[in-house]
DNA sequence: CCCTTCTATGAATCGTGCT
DNA sequence: CAGCACGATTCATAGAAGG
C-alpha cells in the first residue's frame, strides 16, 4: 500500500488559485480522485530515455541527463529505468486514470523526447484519448552538438482530448512551435521546463478549470497554472521535490506577481 | 509487370553533378539497381494522411489538402490512399530496398506530418536502418489555424543510418530544426518543399555522394542536390511529375546558378 | 524606390444535416 | 443510428497593388 503524505495546501494570497500537492504514487493517488473533476493535465513523466540498452537506462539520472556531472547539486529523481514496453504499458496505465478524472473535452498534454515519441503517442491512444497533435518546444541551437548529425535541439509536447473538443471554448489558436532556451543557473531540477514555456501550454485549457500534474517534479507546472489563473493539483513520488516544488510555488509566485506588477506600473509610466 | 520509361539523363552542363530520373514504381524500379551504391536517400513519399477515415484518404490530393480548391491548376498525386497498416508495410517495402541499394553508413531522411510519424520510426526500424531523431521544419505561424487548438505549423524529417555513423566522415553539425516558410508562387506541385531547405538538409549526407529519391515529385530534392554537388537518382510514378521534375532540375537549375553568380559577382563590387 | 494597404492561401477539421 | 457530404472557419505570411 501506498502511504499519501498530503502537504499542506500552498497559503493562498488573495484571488490566487487554489493549489495543492500529493507525495505519492500517481497510479495510486488518481485512483482516489473523483471522475470528470479537470479540465485538462500538464505533466513532463520520466522519459526512460538515455540509451537503447537497460543497462544505459539504469544509471543514475544524473549520468544519464547531465553532460557536466561535476558539481551537480540536484538529487536524482525515480521511474526513470523502464524498458520501452513496460514504459508504455506504464503511460497507459496512468494516464487512462487521468482520463477518468478528467471531464469530457479535457485536453490533455505530455512531454517527451524524440526517442519516445512514438510509444507516448500509442499511450495515448491506448488509453482513449484522442490524440490531436505534437507541439515543437525548439530549446535553440546550442544543445549537445554532435559531428555529421542533426542536433537533438527539440522536445515535444504529444496533445490530445477526451472525446470531442468543441472550437469555441474560450480558448484561442496557439503556436505549434515554441521557442525558448534552457536555463541552466538556480535550476531546481534536472530536466525543469522554461516557466514563460508552461504558462503559454496551461492556455489551451479552458481558462480557470483545474489542472492536474502527476508528475510535479520542482513543479513548473503548477507555478505556470497558478500564474496563469488556474486552480491545479499536482502529484509527486519524491518526498524531496514535493517540498522543493511547494516551496517555490509560494515563493517564486509571489515574487513573479511583485515584478510583474512593477513592470505594469513602469510601463504605465512610460506611456 | 511495371514499364519503364526512362527519362533521357537531365543534359550535363560542365562540372554539373549527374541527375536522372526513372518513370516507374519505386518499388520495381528499386529492385533493379545493385546495391551497396548510394549515400544517402532523401525523399518526401506520400503520407497518406488527411483524414481519420478511408472515405477521407480517397479523395483527391487537391480536396485533402487544400482549403481553396478553386483556381488549383496542380495535377493529383497517386499512393496516398492507403489505410495507416498499409502505409506503414508498404513504407517498411521500399525502405529496406533501398537500403539494399545504400553503402554502410548511408543516411536516410523521410518526411512525413505529425500523423505519420510513429508510423514512420516503425518502418524505418522495421527495415533495419537505425533511426536516428527527428528534424523539425517549421513551417512558421500562418498555417491553417484553428481556435482551440496548436497550430500544425511543423512537419518532420525522420531520419536514420545503414548501420555505424561514424562522426568523423566530413559533414559538420546540422541544425534540428529549420525555418522555412511555404512558397505559394510558382508551385509545381501540392506539396513542394522549400528549395533552401533541401539544400540545407543534402549536407547530412556524406559530400559528392550519390543520393536517392524514390519519389521526386516536382524534383525539389533532386535540384538541390544538384546545386549542392551531389549526384543523384530520382524514381517518380506519375508521368506528368517526372516531365515536370526534369524540366525544373534543367531550367530552374541553370537559373539559380546565374543569379548564384551575379550575386556573388555583385558582392565582390561592393567589397 | 519605399512604405502601406490589401488580398489570397494553406500535406485540415468541426459540426450540421442528409441519406 | 451510423456513415458520409459539405460548408464554415481560423490568421500569419507572402506577394500584389497602390500611394
Amino acid at each position: 500500500m501506498s502511504k499519501t503524505i498530503v502537504i499542506s495546501p500552498v497559503v493562498e494570497t488573495l484571488n490566487s488559485p487554489k493549489c495543492e500537492i500529493i507525495c505519492g504514487d500517481t497510479l495510486f493517488e488518481l485512483a482516489k480522485l473523483p471522475s470528470d473533476t479537470f479540465y485538462g493535465v500538464i505533466t513532463d513523466p520520466p522519459y526512460s530515455s538515455g540509451g537503447p540498452k537497460i543497462i544505459d537506462r539504469i544509471k543514475p539520472t544524473a549520468d544519464k541527463y547531465l553532460s557536466n556531472k561535476t558539481n551537480n547539486p540536484l538529487p536524482d529523481f525515480e521511474g526513470d529505468a523502464r524498458d520501452q514496453r513496460s514504459w508504455t504499458l506504464w503511460m497507459t496505465a496512468w494516464m487512462r486514470e487521468a482520463r477518468r478524472v478528467c471531464r469530457e473535452g479535457a485536453v490533455i498534454c505530455i512531454f517527451t523526447d524524440w526517442r519516445q515519441l512514438p510509444a507516448a503517442t500509442d499511450a495515448m491512444q491506448w488509453s482513449d484519448w484522442i490524440w490531436r497533435g505534437i507541439v515543437v518546444w525548439d530549446k535553440n541551437e546550442g544543445v549537445r552538438p554532435q559531428l555529421g548529425r542533426f542536433r537533438s535541439q527539440a522536445e515535444y509536447v504529444v496533445w490530445g482530448s477526451k472525446g470531442k473538443l468543441p472550437l469555441k471554448r474560450g480558448v484561442g489558436v496557439l503556436p505549434g512551435v515554441f521557442k525558448f532556451t534552457t536555463k541552466t543557473a538556480n535550476k531546481k531540477h534536472q530536466t525543469e521546463k522554461p516557466l514563460d514555456l508552461m504558462r503559454r501550454l496551461c492556455h489551451i485549457i479552458t481558462p480557470g478549470g483545474p489542472i492536474l500534474d502527476p508528475f510535479v517534479g520542482s513543479g513548473s507546472t503548477l507555478l505556470a497554472a497558478r500564474l496563469e489563473g488556474y486552480p491545479s493539483l499536482g502529484i509527486e513520488l519524491t518526498p524531496v521535490y514535493s517540498k522543493v516544488a511547494h516551496q517555490r510555488i509560494t515563493q517564486e509566485y509571489n515574487q513573479i506577481l511583485q515584478q510583474q506588477t512593477t513592470t505594469a506600473v513602469t510601463s504605465k509610466k512610460e506611456n
